[in-house]
RNA sequence: GGGCGCAUAGCUCAGCGGUAGAGCACUACCUUGACAUGGUAGGGGUCACAGGUUCAAUCCCUGUUGCGCCCA
């Protein structure tokens, strides 16, 4: 049932001279929501359609990648609920665990407050408040775009249902031993003294310098190692050769003595040592570097930790080996090193080094520098416990389910991406060292164990009384509660209505940048708690760039806020340009100029809306296209037709720019320029015709008003209204139109008037014949048929063609006159005083020469053997039909022109 | 280095084995009683390059070049 409204909807009325957006968007958009219109009632049943939010950051405001996400799920959410589907489009936001945690730090520090003092229960409530009070911007500001989601079902990663999900499955994949605690080199940020996922780090290339370093050996040689990372070499626990360079076969075993610490360590062979690099000897560094780390491994080395949570100097796993060695080490400087930042103890590192003629050289050398993808940081890989989830185990269904076509991506490309990036899967380091985010629900205990459970009560009733527990105080990776939101969302783990109604979901719309972090693992999880996927297709959009074809970003000073061209052009004109963007997959270059563009379809929508209306157009709910008989109606409820027909295949293909395209051609180049204008001169004769053919133009515009909903719905909700359509929404209405076998011969006859109209207008517009200069249209060797519509077009052709009159040729042709061939017809328009004679020999000429081109490559083609046997009988019907219709054309242009000769 | 994508009118992009399109921009004309955010007409393209397949290639295949993205 619909809620009571305090926003009835607009009663029929005159429409304005111009549409003004800004005057209807909130009122409609009040009326929509709060009729319910939008709500899903999975208890209805029927065919289901649903469609998830990929959850915006809760810290985030609309930007115009947003609005293209958004844009498109809502024309098709409308597109489907207009089709009749039992449709879910559910909203909601994420927690953003960094994001938020910094946004909210950054307010306390203007207050003077750091977190640490403030305490985490305290914190976390001022996040709380934070997210309460600003939180919902990204909400209010999709209203505006007119996005037509079910915000009573609005769900936050962090509520209390979608968390109490995220704890049981943790407790459940950990059980099952998915879900596992590990030592291992992780992706440290020191700036926010985390753990991140190896997909938050991006490698920039950098220019940085390559040092050459002697090591001395125990027996009084010196091996050079090279490296990028010199401060590193505190915790050196090997150097490394190739077991195949010759160069270096007596060195295989020996002792080094480290410099400046003195610490004694081997040489071993190892592949990872290539022979082409630097000096083909490498210092190994197990705590710092993942390459390093794995020679470790195989080499049985220790991996002492050098640097602190913030990438300082840190010597308490080292210092045990300082030993002084005169000329070697110097002990006094490395502890003064102690708590100094990784860079400037680099500085300090070479200086000295340098100093005690240790340093080779120094070569200019590029790298990759591991950087933090948020808060670009130096990324330092640090040795650390944490929790890993078995994202290589899991993601093997989710491959399988793409390969067998469970689920689709659109378009078909992004599977090789995909299945390239799933073989080469590493373990995922789900915990991050913040606040803000859903609290690992692990406990450790005084015995010494660790009791992972759903609750603190049912960890302590496995731990028993005795031992007294600490809960874990990280928190789980942002995406993890993310990966859980197709289903939790719906209410998991209870069984809900809407989960068993709306899962799977039908379609998945998102950009290429978060297939790995967030599809993929929506996939993961879908299948491994629902045991089936989470979505059966998925669309893979651009991006949206500046017209220049530019990213947009804050550095460079070139995004436009959504809302801004809303406020300036309307959501319609915005939504309008972005989906006539969108083919598949490809970027969208957006600037005001095509939002402007736009607008001026709408504008014009508008303005044919008023026309109409003011001719006494109005919707006839007893009206039935497939009884109309006028040919104009017959014709235009026939395009109609293909239209709407088109523009759903347009959407099943998800080709926006396809349906908005046909929309735009249709409602311009079909309704507005020639319907409208044939309409005129019935309009004002009256009659029954006249009659028939309002009923049949208000159903036509019913029609466009419904098909371009989707992408334009204020316009066409507020058109629909003020015109007085029945129903009182505009909202879930998708047309439908019969066809007929009559609309052939009614498009026939349309395309007749339609060509001689134009054909005049050319011959006019070259003979610069002013419009206020009206010509007679005089018919020779016209048919029967040509004639009577050419009677019973007489008004249209008069108005539209300038035309004095219509009538057929008795006598001789006039001399002083133009010649237009249309089919077996010659139509003389006598220019007395106005034709240019030569100008019309010139034109005829040109006719001439283009048929007998056209004429040459036809008989070229119809005259090779191979052709005429090989090809498609049709094809050669078909060129042998053109040909006989140009050589027919040709000869009445070579009479035309013989005719003023 | 590996992978993917793109290259069509001045610009933004459709098309895709047989006859090359749209919108904008441009030029000329038009204040005709819905609309100058408009109307009418027009100019403008060896469909990146080189081979190949085919009766026929902008379209399919191979290679080259240029641009973009992802991974290492």
């Amino acid at each position: 049932m619909p809620k009571q409204t305090s926003h009835a909807p607009l009663a029929p009325s005159e429409l304005e001279k111009a549409f003004t957006p800004a005057d209807y968007e909130n009122t409609l958009y009040k009326q929509w929501e709060e009729s319910g219109i939008f709500e899903a009632h999975p208890e209805n049943k029927g065919t289901a359609y649903s469609i998830m939010f990929p959850p915006p950051n809760v810290t985030g405001t609309l930007h115009l990648g947003h609005a293209l996400t958004f844009t498109l799920q809502d024309i098709l959410i409308r597109w489907q609920r207009g089709k009749g589907a039992n449709v879910l489009w559910q909203p909601g936001t994420d927690h953003a665990g960094i994001a938020t945690q910094m946004v909210v730090e950054r307010a306390l520090d203007k207050e003077g407050i750091n977190r640490k003092e403030l305490g985490r229960p305290r914190f976390i409530e001022r996040v709380w408040e934070w997210k309460n009070e600003y939180g919902g911007t990204i909400i209010k500001q999709l209203r505006r775009l007119g996005a037509s989601a079910d915000w009573t079902r609005e769900r936050f990663t962090m509520d209390e249902g979608l968390s109490r999900a995220v704890r049981k499955v943790f407790v459940q994949l950990h059980k099952e031993g998915l879900i596992y605690r590990d030592r291992r080199l992780v992706n440290w940020d020191p700036v926010f003294r985390s753990a991140i996922s190896d997909l938050e780090v991006d490698n920039k290339e950098t220019k940085g310098s390559m040092w050459y370093i002697r090591y001395p050996l125990e027996s009084g040689a010196h091996i050079t190692i090279a490296t990028t990372r010199p401060e590193t070499m505190l915790g050196d626990v090997a150097v490394a050769v190739n077991p195949e360079d010759e160069r270096y076969q007596a060195f295989i075993g020996q002792k080094v003595i480290l410099p400046l610490t003195g610490r004694s360590i081997p040489i071993v062979a190892d592949e990872h040592s290539d022979p082409e690099k630097g000096t083909g000897a490498v210092k190994i560094t197990p705590a710092h570097d993942f390459n390093d780390f794995e020679v470790g491994k195989r080499h049985n080395l220790p991996a002492p930790t050098i640097l602190d949570e913030g990438a300082c100097i840190w010597l308490d796993e080292v210092r045990g080996e300082f030993t002084q060695h005169d000329g070697i080490s110097d002990l006094e400087f490395v502890h003064s090193l102690e708590g100094l930042h990784r860079d400037e103890a680099r500085k300090k590192i070479i200086a000295r080094l340098e100093a005690m003629e240790w340093l080779e050289k120094i070569e200019p050398h590029t790298l990759q520098v591991p950087t933090a993808e948020r808060g670009g940081a130096v990324v330092e890989p640090r040795l650390t416990l944490q929790w890993y989830c078995d994202a290589p185990k899991l993601a093997q269904p989710a491959v399988d389910a793409v390969k067998n076509g469970a689920m689709s991506f659109e378009p078909r490309q992004w599977e090789n991406t995909f299945f390239a990036w799933m073989r080469e899967l590493q373990p995922w380091c789900i915990s991050r060292q913040l606040w803000w985010g859903h609290q690992i629900p692990a406990w450790y205990g005084s015995d010494g164990k660790t009791y992972v459970a759903e609750s603190a009560e049912e960890a302590q009733q496995q731990a028993g009384p005795s031992v007294t527990l600490t809960q874990d105080e990280d928190v789980l990776d942002t995406w993890f509660s993310s990966a859980l939101w197709p289903f939790t969302t719906l209410g998991w783990p209870d069984k809900t209505e809407a989960l068993e109604f709306y899962y799977p979901t039908s379609t998945l719309v998102t950009g290429f940048d978060i297939i790995f972090f967030w599809v993929s693992r929506m996939m993961m999880m879908g299948l491994h708690f629902m045991g089936k996927v989470p979505f059966q297709k998925i669309l893979i959009h651009g991006l949206v760039r500046d017209e220049k074809g530019q990213k947009m970003s804050k550095s460079r000073g070139n995004g436009i806020d959504p809302l801004d061209l809303i406020a300036e052009y309307g959501a319609d004109a915005t939504r309008l340009a972005i989906a006539a963007g969108a083919g598949l997959g490809r970027d969208i270059k957006l600037g005001r100029g095509k939002v402007e563009e736009h607008r001026a379809f709408i504008t014009k929508l508008w303005n044919a809306s008023r026309f109409l209306q003011m001719n006494g157009v109005k919707p006839h709910a007893e009206f039935n296209p497939a009884k109309v008989q006028s040919t104009l109606a017959r014709w235009i409820v026939e395009e109609a037709r293909k239209a709407v027909v088109q523009a759903d295949a347009a959407l099943e293909a998800s080709r926006f720019d396809d349906y908005t395209r046909c929309c735009y051609q249709f409602v311009w180049n079909i309704f507005c320029d020639w319907f409208v204008e044939f309409s005129k001169p019935v309009f004002r004769s009256g009659g029954a015709e006249a009659e028939e053919l309002k009923a049949a133009a208000a159903y036509v515009l019913g029609v466009i008003l419904q098909m371009m909903h989707p992408v334009i719905p204020f316009v066409t909700a507020t058109l629909w209204q003020k015109l007085g359509y029945h129903g009182a929404s505009i909202v879930g209405h998708w047309p439908t139109i019969p066809e007929r076998k009559e609309a052939h011969a009614a498009a026939d006859e349309v395309n007749w008037v339609v060509r001689l109209i134009s054909e005049v207008r050319t011959v006019r517009a070259e003979m610069n014949v002013p419009p206020s200069q009206k010509a007679p249209l005089l018919l020779r060797d016209a048919s029967t048929q040509t004639i009577e519509r050419a009677q019973s077009w007489k008004a249209a052709i008069d108005q539209m063609a300038r035309a004095s009159e219509v009538t057929v040729l008795t006598n001789e042709p006039p001399k002083m006159a133009a010649q237009i061939i249309l089919d077996e017809a010659t139509i003389f328009m006598p220019l007395e005083g106005v034709i240019d004679l030569e100008a019309e020999k010139t034109r005829l000429n040109k006719e001439i020469a283009r048929l007998e081109s056209e004429i040459g490559k036809v008989e070229k083609k119809l005259s090779n053997e191979n052709f005429v046997a090989r090809a498609k009988a049709e094809v050669v019907q078909e060129n042998r039909e053109r040909l006989e219709t140009f050589q027919h054309e040709l000869k009445k242009q070579k009479t035309a022109l013989s005719r003023i000769s």
